[in-house]
DNA sequence: ATCCCCATGTAATTTGTTACATGATTGA
DNA sequence: TCAATCATGTAACAAATTACATGGGGAT
């Protein structure tokens, strides 16, 4: 599933501009499936050529006209054979944990400072889970709602982790190293 | 920090083969880093050519020279500058979940089978992570055991969750709304 | 017999990221 | 006055995946 699909499957709940898509993108969606308008532009462009969805412009003042699209039955389609995929992939890709490997080779201070920054990406999307559950999320559709939750449990279960074992990560770095010797 | 860094990183351990590194990339970093030969061959090459690593031919009868690598003073040097990077990434891609958003469109089978799937791949992770317990991870740096632990927290965390909210899921899908209808 | 392990690499393709390019309206 | 929101798109670049290409040795 990729970029293509998932603005076929947003677009499938209701008409939207590539620019409505973006802010899905960034909100119910930025935990697990960035995509910026380099992106999602070029794919509501190939889904209109291949069928998959209708475009009208909509003209305005002094802004580029307002492009919506809306799915058509082929489209419709298209998104039930794609959601038929058996074994959808669920990638981690992290710097994070990467740098952390070579936590011996850092100074004491270089790891609070990879921390510090992780636990402040945490919480923006703790407040932002929050946020969702303020705002009319009982009347979402229930996988939306468990996809939330599935978000909301991972980064809390990451946070906790972090929290009970970042002692781990001091033990042996290239200060206490020096220090010693 | 990029496939070529992360190699650096391996290399810092001691000498080793695009082979061996391959392996590692298999076993310790699998849960958050993922890179095939298509990365590590031209990684390395790209390494040697900075003099970042040296590189030793050993021949071999039947099977390509062994290629064995070293890291270099400069190489160590370009580790650890790139250590300093004081916020690095740690994204999510999950076509999983980007699936599991549009349940509604999808039987209670189709939905059965991505999460059966789903913890398949949370159970090899679950075993790899066992193997690492049982077979000497108490030696390795403190890091390593960081990332190791942090990467079983947040499978547990998972398979936790799919279990205790996968009904979440098989509440007005397709089925049950052509059963309603 | 057959499969897995060892061992390297290239080339084509696909994908996504980032920077560029433009500019009016609205609220603080 | 300044920042954010609205609104589109392209082009260059970076990166990774996949398939291709080769082939002996050892275990079951």
């Amino acid at each position: 599933m990729d970029v293509k699909t998932v603005c076929l499957g947003m677009l499938d709940d209701g008409e939207a501009s590539g620019y409505d898509l973006k802010k899905h993108f960034e909100s119910t969606f930025a935990h697990f499936f960035a995509a910026g308008y380099g992106s999602i532009y070029p794919a509501l462009s190939s889904l209109a050529e291949a069928g998959l969805v209708d475009c009208e412009e909509i003209p305005q003042e002094g802004k580029p006209d307002r492009k919506v699209y809306r799915i058509t039955d082929a489209g419709h389609q298209h998104l039930l054979d794609a959601l038929k995929q058996p074994a959808p992939s669920h990638k981690v890709r992290s710097e994070f944990l990467a740098t952390m490997c070579f936590a011996h080779l850092m100074t004491p201070e270089q790891i609070e400072t990879v921390l510090e920054s992780r636990v402040k990406d945490i919480d923006r999307y703790m407040s932002m889970f929050h946020e969702f559950e303020t705002t009319g999320m009982e009347e979402w559709p229930g996988g939306m709602r468990f996809v939330c939750g599935f978000g909301k449990a991972m980064t809390e279960a990451m946070r906790k982790y972090i929290e009970e074992n970042k002692h781990m990560l001091t033990q042996q770095t290239a200060a206490s190293r020096s220090a010693a010797g």
